[in-house]
RNA sequence: GCUGUCAUAGCUCAGGGGUAGAGCACCUCAUUGGUAAUGAGGAGGUCGAGGGUUCAAUUCCCUCUGACAGCACCA
């Protein structure tokens, strides 16, 4: 006996089970065109699913935009239909939404090229004139690896024998075609829509790892009407005009040649608009309490091998030879050994902890050819980097003050800072006093000097978000532990400061 | 790196086995009231590089390099 629930707090009770379709068509003419799928106690179901417990209830119509992945993922599974009546023998994967749109993957011999896409996106239309339901089964485990095996359809047949035991064996057909799936689906594929374009063709591996096979992956967008569609195209559009590599050549702020690759030629304008960026950096961290320092960017192999750099990272490394010296340097793809060496250089004092130690570091990395893109991934690039030398009990500190420090309002004028808050762990930016001088940090131990760096690379590489701590050896045995957190982060630590450690994150 | 697409004038692109074309930009002259384009003329290209096929290659084939999209990577 369900007693449904709906939206306006109305509820209507039921002699046994009931689906979507039958509430929905008791409520009016109306209604039951619109509903596409429903939201069972807040979770999306199809509109032919069967209550039989008490529970609240809520229509999705096209209108809704819980009803825009559902969109998206109809029709991904009609462009894989689509895909398997032109091109027999192609196997399907997954087809997933996503922002904006859907995609599905594919196995075949020969990948599918833009050329393609006309033709399966006039299928897909077909298929969706049709209208045929989605119809939802649930099959035993062995039986659905048996038929996606017989079929040929491998992938499908791992995916199934790969989810969990107790996982229901969900499969959707439509017409013809079936597909395993978790769904909910609306109605039918007349639900999809017209407002739908594909729009290119990518490889991607299998299940995301390299060393699987590759898939050829069709994208799509579909949208609830023509006019969401066009407003997206229209996005694109205007997002490509404003594409910093179609600027800076309209601007005459850069360029790039095929002589060095993943290096800028900064023009007049451009360099002018990247020291004036550079300059506000600079501006923050002084006031931040940050110590700029400048590091060599050709280093001996040695030190690549002590922090772990060259084990890890040898590959992405630039790597230089002398003719008559038989060394080996590597041109530096981050600064943090260099500045642990300044560190190092000389003896310390807990006094001068926190030391915030920054560099506008000029790092090389060989990156992988196909991730460069125009001077967002780059090899050469000027790090806007920090360390920040502490004791175990200041990490936590540091560490919240630096995350929280991007978005606090800038508290100084050029050549000044705030006032340290009294000793508050907290950073309060917002009551900032800009007229108080910097502090020397070693004047100040445990201060609350604001710390961090805005953490934005000038012509940067791969973003980096980690925090993390390295010990350091050759502090005094009286001395607190020493820990570097560091605004952007590498995986390894100096190993010759092997002792004393303290770890963190 | 992988899959796909691509590489022709400064930019955006067309073309196509018989040593190249447009628009814009540029230069010259004329004009100069007019808000996305005044008129006339001119200059500008080893058609990404290297091989191959051919009487002949910018065009067809191969290799390389680079760009673009996605995937993978991203200290």
């Amino acid at each position: 006996m369900p007693a449904i629930t709906l939206p306006d707090g109305s509820v209507r009770d039921y002699p046994g089970a009931v689906t979507g379709t039958a509430i929905a068509a008791a409520i009016g003419p109306g209604l039951a065109k619109a509903a596409v799928a429903m939201a069972l106690n807040g979770k999306l179901v199809d509109m032919a699913h069967e209550i039989t417990a008490d529970a609240e209830i809520r229509f999705i119509t096209r209108k809704d935009a819980d009803a825009l992945p559902m969109i998206r993922h109809d029709a991904a599974h009609v462009m894989a239909e689509a895909v398997q009546a032109l091109y027999p023998g192609t196997q399907v994967t997954i087809g997933p939404a996503i922002e904006g749109g859907f995609y599905y993957d594919f196995f075949r011999k020969d990948p599918f090229t833009p050329d393609d896409l006309p033709a399966i996106e006039t299928k897909m239309r077909d298929i969706i004139a049709a209208n045929a339901p989605f119809t939802r089964e649930e099959w035993p485990r062995d039986d659905a690896i048996a038929f996606f095996e017989a079929r040929g359809e491998r992938f499908k047949a791992e995916l199934i024998r790969d989810l969990p035991p107790n996982e229901i064996i969900s499969i959707y057909r439509q017409g013809d075609w079936l597909d395993l799936c978790r769904g909910p689906h609306l109605r039918s594929t007349g639900d999809i829509g017209t407002a739908f374009k594909l729009t290119k063709v990518a490889g991607a591996y299998w299940r995301g790892d390299h060393r699987n096979p590759m898939l050829s992956r069709i994208y799509g967008t579909a949208w609830r009407d023509q006019k969401e569609l066009d407003a997206h195209l229209h996005q694109l559009e205007e997002a490509e005009r404003r594409d910093h590599r179609k600027l800076g050549r309209q601007m005459d702020l850069f360029h790039m040649q095929d002589e060095a690759v993943g290096s800028v030629f900064w023009h007049e304008k451009g360099w002018r608009l990247y020291r004036t960026v550079e300059a506000y950096m600079r501006r923050k961290q002084d006031a931040f309490g940050y110590h700029e320092v400048k590091t060599p960017q050709l280093l001996d192999r040695t030190l690549w091998e002590q922090s772990g750099h060259w084990a890890n990272y040898r590959s992405h490394m630039f790597i230089a030879t002398i003719e008559d010296e038989d060394k080996v340097l590597a041109v530096k793809p981050m600064n943090c050994p260099c500045h642990v060496q300044i560190f190092n250089h000389g003896l310390r004092s807990y006094r001068e902890l926190p030391l915030r130690m920054a560099e506008f570091g000029a790092c090389h990395r060989y990156e992988p050819s196909g991730a460069l893109h125009g001077i967002m991934r780059v090899r050469a690039f000027t790090q806007d980097d920090a360390h920040i030398f502490c004791t175990e009990d200041q990490i936590a500190a540091e560490t919240v003050q630096f995350t929280g420090q991007p978005h606090a309002p800038a508290p100084m004028m050029c050549g000044t800072a705030p006032k340290p808050p009294s000793n508050s762990p907290a950073p309060k930016p917002a009551s900032a006093t800009p007229s108080t001088p910097a502090r020397a940090p070693s004047t100040a131990p445990n201060s609350n000097l604001y710390s961090a760096t805005p953490s934005v690379a000038i012509g940067n590489a791969a973003p980096c978000k980690s925090i993390s701590c390295s010990p350091k050896a050759s502090m005094p045995a009286t001395s607190p532990p020493i820990a570097a957190v560091r605004g952007r982060s590498c995986s390894t630590a100096p190993s010759s400061a092997a002792s004393n450690a303290s770890s963190a994150s």
